[in-house]
DNA sequence: TAAGATTGAAGATTCAATCTTT
DNA sequence: AAAGATTGAATCTTCAATCTTA
């Protein structure tokens, strides 16, 4: 009798991808979350801003780019900066030219730190989707969540810096 | 010169699905939660554990199969829970053989608020999703997120119960 | 001892408001 | 007025410890 609350629509292709993005994250979150911080003390948005100031020339950014490459509030970023600023692995800059702007630039301790991290987190996540997925598999997933909102925008900022 | 920290690896396939999984669940849920919090007053997870709720014989489960379900923790289901018990929408029961359980169960209050924030939720689901993809491409994106930890065993529950 | 559940303290993130500079 | 950035308050979630029952 009951269990048939929401018919059709709630089993809509739509809506069984969004729960599965929901769990799938979540426990993929959860399990390289914890490698990253027993083996690093690194939080996944502590490494991805790494990562992502490592992929630029200069090795810095605007803080409104970083927000956006993260898919992180502006306030979410000064926070996540703040702490990685403690630990010295990333410092402040001027902008030059335009005193709004605060650059966020990876220091040598973050380059550092963001290598000794890499091979480990990298075998991880490897391990993790490898095991359940073929290569073929992998490229097809990547071109379709490709088209998620976030995605696609990340990728230009990382591409235009 | 720089840009290049990290070669090869850094790049593979299972770093870009994860990437793009990463960002596109941020991007996703930030705006699922938005449009779920502006017209129902519910965040993603109040809304998901009403659904569990919703599916089962009797509209109740314990708050271990919940945070399986979920992909929270124990800790997280009790205080996800206490929110829905002070509104109403949820109540706790005893189990009868078992003392150590304590049931969440779905008030009328619950079924009719499930009721009336899914067409608006539902909609909002598809129209994300369904804008970005074909039938074809959600068929091929939920059975490969399938294989995502926390996915298929949330799927077991729900069918268990 | 295990399992189910809860609690206090802490961490991460957001929103709304604010400040400075353009 | 708009853009970049920060701050205080609030929310969500977790971890570690605890409690009760099996």
């Amino acid at each position: 009798v009951s269990g048939q609350v929401l018919t059709d629509q709630a089993t809509s292709p739509a809506i069984e991808v969004w729960v599965r993005l929901l769990r799938g994250h979540a426990a993929c979150r959860r399990s390289l979350a914890a490698q990253l911080q027993a083996e690093h003390g690194l939080t996944v948005n502590d490494y991805e801003a790494l990562l992502l100031l490592s992929r630029t020339d200069g090795y810095y950014m605007r803080r409104v780019d970083l927000a956006d490459g993260l898919q992180l509030t502006a306030s979410g970023v000064t926070r996540l900066l703040e702490g990685l600023e403690e630990q010295g692995l990333v410092a402040k800059t001027t902008c030059p030219t335009d005193a709004r702007v605060t650059y966020a630039k990876l220091t040598k301790a973050g380059l550092k730190k963001l290598k000794q991290a890499s091979s480990s987190h990298i075998a991880s996540v490897q391990a993790l989707f490898e095991e359940r997925f073929t290569r073929a598999e992998l490229a097809t997933l990547a071109k379709l969540l490709d088209r998620l909102p976030g995605v696609a925008a990340a990728k230009q900022d990382d591409r235009a810096v």
